[in-house]
DNA sequence: ATTGGTTCCTGCTGGC
DNA sequence: TGCCAGCAGGAACCAA
C-alpha cells in the first residue's frame, strides 16, 4: 500500500505519539509476517525509550535508547516495513483499551498508556532490528538507492543511476535500487508530470529530460506528504485521519478519463508493465 | 550481471 | 442476490 509520502506521514504521526515514550510492553500475537519476527523480539524491546522516529525509502526506523546487553550487541534501531496493507495506527490512553482488531499483528504499549498498533491483513509488511552503528549497511538498507526529497537527489544524480538500464523507466523507477520510496502511484504521477513515456528506454532518460523527472518527483512527493499521502483504500494516518491526495491524481486510476492537461484532452490508458498497472497519456508523454 | 515473471496473503469489486 | 475471477499501494526469489 504505502510509497515514501504515506509512510513520511505515518512516521509523522508516530513520532508525536512514541518520540521519548518507552515500551512497557510488547504484545506478538503473529509472528509469521512476510519475514518471521527476529527471536526474541518482544524481550528485546521491552523497557527500552523511543528516541526519535525516521524513515529510509519505505522503511519506518524507531530508534531505541541505547541498551547494552550482556553479549555485547546493541539492537537499537526498530525497522518496520508496511508492504501493501500495513497500517500503524496510535490510540491514546483510555480507562478501557479497545480490544484487538482482526489482523493486529504486533501492539505496543507506550508508558503514558497510548497503544500503537501494527496491522496488516496481507502481511507483505515485516520487521527487524538492527544496530543503530552502521545502519546503512543493514541488509534490508544497504541496497537502496537515493532519496528522491534529498538536496542532492537532481537531474544528473539520476541520470546517473539510469545510464545503461535496458528496462522501460517505469520499471526502473519502481526498482528501490535506482532511488528509493517510489511505488506503483508516484511513478506514474511523475512520469505524466514530466511528460515521459513509461514505456521509453530508461537508459535514455538523460540531460533535461533527466532533470525534468527528477523535478517532478520530488514535487509530486512533497504535494503528497502536504496532503497526507493518498488513501485508495488502506491507508490510514496513526490518528485516524485520512490522506486527500488521490483526489489529485492526474492517472492513477483514470483510466478512459480525458488527460489533465488542457492542450491534449486525449484518454488516459492503461496498460501492463511487469505485471503492474502503469496509467498514463499516450499524448502527452513521449 | 541484469531482467522479467512468479509468489507470498487477504479483502474488495465488478461482471455475470 | 450470490459467486468468483481478477486485482490491489511491495519486494524477495527464481530462472534465463
Amino acid at each position: 500500500m504505502p510509497e515514501l509520502p504515506e509512510v513520511e506521514t505515518i512516521c509523522r504521526g508516530l513520532a508525536a505519539a512514541m518520540a521519548n515514550r518507552r515500551l512497557v510492553r510488547v504484545e506478538t500475537r503473529r509472528r509469521d509476517l512476510r519475514r518471521p519476527l527476529p527471536d526474541k523480539f518482544a524481550e528485546r524491546l521491552t523497557g527500552r525509550a523511543v528516541v526519535a522516529i525516521g524513515r529510509r525509502a519505505k522503511y519506518i526506523l524507531i530508534r531505541l535508547k541505547q541498551d547494552k546487553r550482556e553479549d555485547g550487541e546493541e539492537d537499537d534501531v526498530l525497522l518496520v516495513h508496511l508492504g501493501m496493507s500495513g497500517r500503524m495506527t496510535v490510540a491514546a490512553s483510555e480507562i478501557a483499551p479497545a480490544p484487538h482488531a482482526a489482523h493486529d499483528h504486533v501492539v505496543f504499549h507506550l508508558d503514558d498508556g497510548a497503544v500503537v498498533r501494527f496491522n496488516d491483513a496481507r502481511r507483505f509488511g515485516s520487521m527487524a532490528l538492527a544496530c543503530a552503528a552502521g545502519l546503512e549497511r543493514h541488509p534490508l538498507l544497504a541496497g537502496l538507492g537515493p532519496e528522491p526529497l534529498d538536496p542532492d537527489f537532481d537531474g544528473p544524480a539520476l541520470a546517473a543511476r539510469l545510464r545503461g538500464k535496458r528496462t522501460p523507466i517505469k520499471a526502473a523507477l519502481l526498482d528501490q535500487r535506482v532511488v528509493a520510496g517510489l511505488g506503483n502511484i508516484y511513478v506514474c504521477e511523475a512520469l505524466f508530470r514530466a511528460g515521459i513515456s513509461p514505456r521509453r528506454m530508461a537508459a535514455t532518460v538523460q540531460g533535461e529530460r533527466a532533470r525534468r523527472l527528477a523535478a517532478a518527483i520530488g514535487d509530486v512527493l512533497n504535494e503528497a506528504i502536504a496532503a497526507g499521502g493518498s488513501t485508495l483504500r488502506d491507508h490510514v494516518r496513526p490518528n485516524g485521519e485520512l490522506g486527500y491526495f488521490q483526489h489529485h491524481f492526474a492517472v492513477y486510476g483514470r483510466e478512459g478519463e480525458r488527460c489533465a492537461d488542457c492542450r491534449c484532452r486525449a484518454a488516459i490508458k492503461r496498460i501492463v508493465q511487469s505485471g503492474r498497472s502503469t496509467f498514463f497519456c499516450p499524448q502527452r508523454q513521449r
